[in-house]
Parts: structure tokens; sequence; C-alpha cells
DNA sequence: AGCATAATCTTGATTGATTCCAGAAAATGG
DNA sequence: CCATTTTCTGGAATCAATCAAGATTATGCT
């Protein structure tokens, strides 16, 4: 079974909004693609990435956009520590995140325990838990390479 | 072995910057003694306190003092999405955090799994990870009980 | 197709946490 | 007790993000 994963199209993206009862606009969909075509960008580069596609496009809308499609669960905000945040456009499959701490790069990671990992901490203090999200910390492949002699202190 | 756990005082708090090869300023010790008096507190409710024990202290002190603590890892900063930065004295114990989506509020939890829990994941993509943060998020008893009628919409 | 209405976008100002900077004050080692 | 280096003060600046009011636009209905 060959199934390519083919790069969605405007009409996708139109169909998603759609999908999650919000209007369609060119804002939205521009957005909507933009965090497709580049995963964890933060808000500056997407508003870039819409302003290349659109024209002129205010900040705010972006904003807005990015709030609605994060709460139509389109798209997913993460704020990695000691980062602006970040969107990315995989939703519903409970992955993670490994981040750079030189670079700041970040890369996907399925957890290795399950599709619900750390769910059950030894003491819940009564909390009523429905999500674990799991930061890893470490070295890029490239920033471990150069590593020995350049390491910059980024914060921690 | 009934080891009462005695809470630090000043002189202790001396011991800990010593230890770690930083001067000893008034700033310093009411900073450590005030995360101590206060875990998870951010960092205007930490210059609240100092403020409150000495009197007049710039604001640009406390962010000094607590960025040099953290460097020292005398106190640890932990900053929930959603939320400032926040600082705790529980370090080196690789423990983890609940958040409450409703009112912010957080409890360390040890982790179930172990000392380094959920640091294999199933494609490390290269990295080389030397940490995992894990944040939970859920409701906590105060907003569970609540929760059915009155549940806020906190950002996500 | 055309209209009314509600949602969305633009423009511009504002907030709030954090950082930058230069000079004053204080802690440590002789 | 003095010299040196670090730390603290005071004030300004930055940057992400939010707020607010009015103009535009998408959608549902006729």
């Amino acid at each position: 079974m060959v199934q390519t994963r083919r790069v969605p199209t405007t009409a996708d993206f139109e169909r998603m909004l759609r999908g999650a009862s919000l209007r369609v606009t060119r804002p939205r969909v521009a957005v909507l693609s933009a965090v497709h075509a580049h995963p964890h960008a933060d808000t500056s580069s997407i508003i870039a990435a819409v302003r290349d596609d659109l024209g002129e496009v205010s900040h705010q809308a972006v904003y807005d956009v990015l709030r609605a499609l994060t709460t139509a669960d389109l798209v997913r905000c993460i704020e990695p520590p000691g980062s602006v945040a970040r969107y990315e456009a995989r939703v519903g499959d409970n992955h993670h995140h490994i981040v750079c701490r030189s670079c700041g790069a970040i890369a996907d990671v399925d957890c290795a325990i399950g599709p619900a990992p750390c769910l059950t901490p030894s003491d819940d203090h009564g909390f009523m838990i429905d999500e674990a999200e799991v930061v890893y910390r470490g070295l890029c492949p490239t920033c471990s390479t150069t590593a020995t002699d350049s390491r910059k202190d980024s914060r921690v």
C-alpha cells in the first residue's frame, strides 16, 4: 500500500477550515498553509510567510487566526522554555519535542512508552490529569558535533 | 528515624551561596529565602517577598540574582506554557509539575517511571538528550470540583 | 444574484515581562 | 583597611502579545 503523502493544497486547507466551522478567509488559508509548510515556526516567521504569500497582512490578524486555529485543533501551539510561542500542524497524535540547548532547533518525537506517556505520576495530588507534555533537552546533531569547543551558553 | 526537615536559616542560605562560589549579599540571601518560602513563585512575587524583607530592592537585582542562582543550580526556573517564569528550590531530583488548566496552580510530582523518565524516545533524531521535562495538564482539586459549570476557557 | 448580519481584519495604542546600559555601592582577598 | 571585581541602582528600551474601535468581508437567506 504505497500511499504517497500529498502536500495539502489550498482546497485542502479550505476544507479543513469548513470542517472546523471556521470561515474561509485568505489570511486563514495562508496561515494554515504556512504552519504546514514550516513546522515549529514562531509567530513572526509565520507572519513573514503569510505576507510573502498575500502581501500586507496585519500581525493582529495572524495572532487572531492562530488562536482560532489552535482553539479548533487545526494547529497546536507549543511554548518551549526560553522561546516564544511556536506552531505546528501535527495535532492529536500525542507526540513530543526535542529542543536543542544550543541552537533551539526543535524535532518531533513519538514517545517510547505508548500513546499516553507518563499519564500516571506517582502522586497526582488530587489533580485530574488529562495530558502530559514532554520536552526533551539536549544537543541537536549539528551542535553536538561542534559542541566540544563552541558550545554557546544559551539560557538554561 | 524521625528527621524533622528544618526550615533553612539565613546562615544556611549563606552557606549555600558560598558553596556555589557566589558572593553573599543581602539581596541574594533574601531571594534564596523567598524561593524556598514560596515554591513556584513568579518573579514579581519574589520581588515583593524580597522587598517585604529588605525594603527597596531593584527588580533588576532580583532578575540578576535569580539568573545567578539558576546558573549555580541553587534554584530551578520553570516556564509553564501560558505562564511567566517561576522558580523553585527543589533541584537535582528530576521531579516534574502538574499545572491546572483553570487556575494555573502548580504542584510537584515525582515521575512514576523512575529517576529519568522517558529519556529514551522511540527516535531521538540524532539528538544527544540529557533531560526530559514533563508538564502534566489538568484540573486541580479545587477547580475540578467547581469545574462542572464554571470552567473558564483558559488558553490552551 | 443581492442583502443583512455577524465574524473577521486593519490600524494604532498599550501592556507586561524581561533585558540593556552606565554609574554607584558593596563584598572579597590581601 | 584598601584595591579590585562583582553586584546593585535607576532608568530606558525591547519584544511578544493583547486591547480597542472602526472598516471589510464571508456566509445564510430570500
